[in-house]
DNA sequence: CAAGACTATATCGTGCGCGATAAAAAAGAT
DNA sequence: ATCTTTTTTATCGCGCACGATATAGTCTTG
């Protein structure tokens, strides 16, 4: 493949990589939104329903998110009181974080969504599979 | 599978492509840095180097974005003088977007930048194809 | 040709992402 | 014990993304 050939938008993989992910956000924001969650939000909402009280850097390692990043996103979710703040007694560094009621609540409010994702889209799951674990080996070698 | 585990995270296909998608970027980020330029601007050139005076929303329909994306970063881009823009004189609607000469020399200097990221990271360029190929398959579906 | 509909771009506001840096606490070193 | 290093979170600035809306040019239709 000439140089030429590797520059056309259609031969690069990043660019597939990066509308896919557009694209299946905006999937997600008309159904979070009447739950008043944004995307990455209900990331982090995802991460504390399996596992609560974690640090910020815990839910940063698996968010793949930083400080930078989350401290805003996470002030956000305070304010709309799905978590709350507070810093460790036994080291003053982290934060713990301990989702409030609400929080807890809205995991079976919006239970339904990736299910009902899957079927409005006409998306074969086998291929969606096969999709998800290409891009877990592509996120480990690049992790 | 039940309602709990279609919200795990690991059982998630929106976070490996979020998550991959942003990886994917900061891969590029240092590279395209050194050319003072950033992922998004450098989709938009990918574009201008196949098919120059394409309108803004040519480059909108090919880069899967909007004038309230694109204008902006348009303008950044004319300020760094890789293009100018221009009201068509057929429709003053239209703004006709044309790379100057620093635009399109460019070109040469990041052609290099696919193959060298393709060899630096460890990615099987079968794997890469197959996943490519499901990636646009998804798009197809979503777009 | 005037009024309304449509199209193309621009503007605005909000929320990410993230590099760079700061600040404070804890851990280690001498 | 003091000094240095490391860890953890927070702050700042900039550039996207994108929904909502504005503005201006073009087309359509009576």
């Amino acid at each position: 493949m000439q140089n030429d050939d590797l520059l056309r938008l259609e031969n690069q993989l990043c660019f597939p990589l990066y509308a896919a992910s557009r694209l299946v956000t905006r999937l997600y924001q008309p159904l979070l939104e009447a739950h008043g969650l944004t995307y990455p939000q209900y990331i982090v909402l995802l991460i504390l329903w399996e596992q609560d009280g974690l640090t910020v850097s815990d839910i940063g390692d698996k968010a793949m998110l930083s400080s930078n990043t989350l401290t805003p996103l996470l002030k956000r979710m305070q304010t709309a009181e799905l978590l709350e703040r507070a810093r460790s007694e036994f080291d003053e560094r982290k934060v713990i974080i301990k989702l409030t009621d609400k929080g807890q609540a809205l995991k079976s409010e919006v239970a339904c969504i990736p299910l009902q994702l899957l079927e409005n889209s006409r998306i074969d799951i086998e291929k969606a599979k096969q999709l998800k674990s290409l891009l877990d080996e592509l996120i480990g070698k690049l992790a």
